[in-house]
DNA sequence: TTTTGAGTTGTTCGA
DNA sequence: GTCGAACAACTCAAA
């Protein structure tokens, strides 16, 4: 048995021991396992902030996970550095046969993948990477002919048969959301000496003041959900973004939970898959339009104006009490996240890609897939066809989702007095501006 | 191949 | 206040 080595499993972003698939065929790989997991100085070191709260959430949960897997008997190694350079040499010190991870689509994580591949091949070690962050993935949900929907409702249509393909269990749900078991008497985790998690000092973070939401979600949130979610003031969304982003929670048991409960729920989820298998397709998102036409608009980018609105000082007093709200918690209602979105870009003529890059910099719960077609689709250059003179009007937005100002005077305690700046443009004039600007750019590119 | 129906979350105008 | 149509003609998915 010790002859034959050992498994590694590299938790990445899967940051628990519960329903984890990979993990689930490392431990019954038939070698014992040792966990890795790594701060990764490339992310790290693009981040804008010391206080960056993710960071904080990370290590936190870093500390959790080890702890949860000493309890089992097996080790935790966690390091700072350059998977690179970091995982050759953990294989080669603790004498590792086979490598377990989970997939993860990002462009900068399939170049970091591939590079590990490689150097597996090179040294007869095995790979095995598996489907777990999202329900279906990839080339999993395609059209009839073959190629990836960019529609969501047909695509959300062919999701549904899809999970329901393969049978229901004995209690009504999906078996394509079954849970992969963690707990066995038989799982071979392994006990090796490893060093001791890195301080946030030494990475160059200090510990972050905000709040983390919980794991946990009530049944009765999921189920009023679809009348409750859009507004601001109520607590009607789940929170749960965070822990979908780094996999402190698994999407199949919410994804159950949520199944016999509300369409409306179970509908962000696959949203939330079908933004990863755009980009898994589409690449070219990260850099620009999905629809190429909208390259062609000539943005204003007035930097004053990126900056009233980065701070909620725009005079439209729903943009900047969800702005507010972003600075000061991490995190911002998604009807209000619409809002803010078409007012930067619609509004303003702010290209997109800047408020994506300050949400990316600014949301606790980002993800590139969900941030970058959620951003396309507010500038109207995304997968929705829908036509580009949907323009919200940030009053009207406010009277129909904050009739009460409830959220609003939460979150902008000026607001009605005589420091709260009027607006900082007029409605009717800056939207009659943007159809003209649109209008010219896609003219532009025919 | 051609045709047909439909498209996350909207706004404005005029009856 | 409420309701349907127009916005401007586009793109996609499936028959």
């Amino acid at each position: 048995m010790t002859n034959q080595g050992n498994t590694l499993f590299w938790f990445r972003r899967d940051l628990r021991v519960q329903d984890n698939h990979g993990l689930y065929r490392a431990l019954t790989s038939g070698l014992p396992v040792i966990g890795c997991f790594i701060f990764d100085e490339h992310i790290l070191s693009s981040l804008e902030d010391k206080d960056d709260a993710r960071v904080t959430f990370l290590h936190d949960t870093i500390h959790d996970l080890q702890e949860q897997i000493d309890a089992r008997g097996g080790t935790l190694i966690v390091e700072y550095g350059k998977p690179e350079e970091l995982i050759p040499r953990i294989l080669d010190e603790y004498h590792i046969q086979k490598v377990y991870f989970n997939h993860d689509d990002e462009p900068y994580a399939l170049q970091r993948d591939q590079f590990i591949a490689e150097h597996c091949q090179r040294h007869q070690i095995s790979l095995y990477s598996f489907k777990d962050h999202l329900i279906f993935e990839r080339d999993e949900v395609l059209k009839k002919d073959g190629l990836p929907y960019t529609v969501f409702t047909p695509y959300a249509n062919a999701w549904k048969n899809r999970l329901e393909l393969a049978g229901l269990d004995q209690d009504g749900y999906p078996l394509a959301l079954s849970a992969f078991p963690s707990e066995h008497p038989s799982y071979p985790w392994k006990k090796v000496n490893s060093s001791r998690i890195p301080s946030l000092d030494s990475m160059g973070f200090v510990a972050s003041e905000k709040e983390f939401p919980p794991r946990e979600v009530k049944t009765s949130l999921i189920r009023q959900y679809g009348d409750q979610r859009d507004y601001p003031s109520a607590q009607g969304t789940s929170r749960l973004g965070i822990h979908f982003r780094f996999g402190t929670i698994s999407i199949r048991e919410k994804a159950r939970k949520a199944y016999h409960l509300s369409q409306t729920f179970l509908n962000e989820l696959i949203w939330r898959d079908f933004y990863a298998m755009i980009l898994h397709h589409f690449p070219h998102v990260v850099n620009g339009a999905f629809r190429t036409p909208y390259d062609q608009i000539e943005w204003r980018n007035d930097e004053d104006d990126f900056r009233k609105w980065c701070m909620g000082m725009t005079g439209y007093p729903l943009v900047d009490a969800g702005m507010r709200q972003l600075n000061a918690t991490g995190f911002m209602h998604n009807r209000v996240r619409m809002v803010v979105a078409s007012f930067l870009t619609k509004h303003l003529l702010i290209n997109w890609q800047w408020g994506e890059a300050y949400f990316a910099r600014k949301l606790l719960d980002y993800d590139l897939a969900s941030n970058n077609g959620g951003w396309q689709w507010a500038a109207g250059c995304g997968t929705d066809a829908a036509p580009y003179f949907r323009i919200f009007n940030p009053d009207a937005q406010q009277k129909k989702f904050d009739p009460k100002f409830t959220y609003i005077q939460s979150w902008l305690p000026e607001w009605g007095s005589a420091s709260y700046p009027p607006p900082m443009v007029d409605h009717a004039f800056a939207r009659q501006r943007c159809l003209k600007v649109y209008q010219e750019g896609l003219n532009r590119s025919k």
